[in-house]
DNA sequence: ACGGAAGCGGAGCGGGCTCTCCGCTTGGTG
DNA sequence: CACCAAGCGGAGAGCCCGCTCCGCTTCCGT
């Protein structure tokens, strides 16, 4: 992991740079993504100019400290793909992506907002082939109902994750219980079948992506 | 309906406070209510100042655009309670409460986030038995698992409103299927029994009114 | 018709956020 | 050691927001 490319940091800045990088985790994973860069410096004892020149756009910084906990998330789906049990193998996965989520206020932001773009973009590249062919499997060993796509589980950690984040401070485990109940529902043997289309991908892209949050 | 309480308003007060509210409700309605007095009074016509003096905090301007909308809930449940079938009731109610919802956003993010405060805890007064009643009734039919209850219930308007807000430009229609789905997790037959505990009203509560959303 | 109460508008204040800019400091090199 | 590019800090510009305040206008009872 050498870092070379534009000429290496003076190692002052270097040392900075951690400095805001160990503190915007810090932040970020305990309130949330709405952290201003004045906070930031704040609280890694540098001038907002320090952030700013290292981590231009917030996009930056989000990228330098969550890029490897997407890679993992990744690794989690292949994981689970490799399980002889397609059914234990979503579930699997979905509650330890869940469970990161649960644990990081910034991550379950990141990968539910709209900053997450291209990095989310590849990741699902690589998470889709798994979990649809867990799919497949589930449904021909009969585990899962036959009208549901990959494009229903990407929504799950949609559904789960609102409840996830306003249980937060109240019953931090609600989410596995919601997770449940609506994994149930993926089950075969409901009597009607499902209305109207999943989301095909590009419209799967948009709910993610296109997304401008603001509450109330 | 006749006012009178603190001496009637003039006249042109009268008109304007209707302009207000019209301008408001649309705004609203489309944009959510992340609306700035400033864009309202814009919007009606009329100074900052006035929208101020009719409406001194938000929750007041809320508060007469939808307390109608609230009472409409409530009577869709008492409806609803009123059906033979429970099952039918229940999801019907679901249903009718997020069409609202998916036509007014600003009703969406009012019921879902922390302003509805005291009318929405009113209203789930009202609401709650009535939904008991319909699962307790569907559960003795055995057309809905035993081990789910009426926080559970409650829960659904909230992953499936996660899905609406986000689907809203892109698949309108996309969380009827999801509720479709969630739904359907509520059926009985799933093998495991569901983790945890509901939530108790309290809790509930909280979850609903505690909450301060921001989104990245 | 006219006087005073009620209402109106919008300039402006305080505060937070993003981001820039520049005089001073520091690290590394010859 | 001496020099200067690299880096630093934080004041402050520009923007939007919520909210207030007060000189002017409008309504309405007498």
């Amino acid at each position: 992991m050498d870092d070379q490319g534009p000429t290496r940091l003076r190692r002052d800045a270097e040392r900075n740079r951690q400095r805001v990088l160990t503190a915007a985790r810090r932040l970020f994973s305990e309130t949330g993504l709405a952290v201003s860069h004045d906070e930031v410096a704040r609280a890694a004892g540098v001038g907002v100019g320090t952030v700013y020149r290292r981590f231009p756009r917030k996009e930056d910084l989000l990228l330098a400290l969550f890029e490897d906990q997407v890679e993992q998330v990744v690794q989690l789906a292949e994981t689970a793909g490799a399980r002889a049990d397609p059914w234990r193998g979503l579930t699997t996965f979905l509650e330890a992506m869940l469970q990161m989520q649960a644990e990081d206020r910034g991550l379950h932001e990141y990968l539910l907002g709209p900053q997450a773009a291209s990095l989310a973009v590849r990741a699902t590249e690589r998470i889709s082939p798994v979990v649809g062919d867990l799919l497949s499997r589930a449904k021909e060993l009969g585990q899962v109902r036959a009208d549901v796509e990959v494009a229903d589980v990407a929504l799950v950690p949609v559904l789960v994750g609102a409840v996830l984040d306003r249980a937060r401070g109240v019953a931090p485990d609600q989410w596995r219980r919601v997770l449940a109940l609506v994994m149930d529902g993926f089950r075969p043997g409901a009597d009607g079948s499902l209305p109207g289309q999943p989301l095909d991908p590009g419209q799967l892209e948009q709910v993610f992506t296109h997304w401008k949050g603001r509450p109330a």
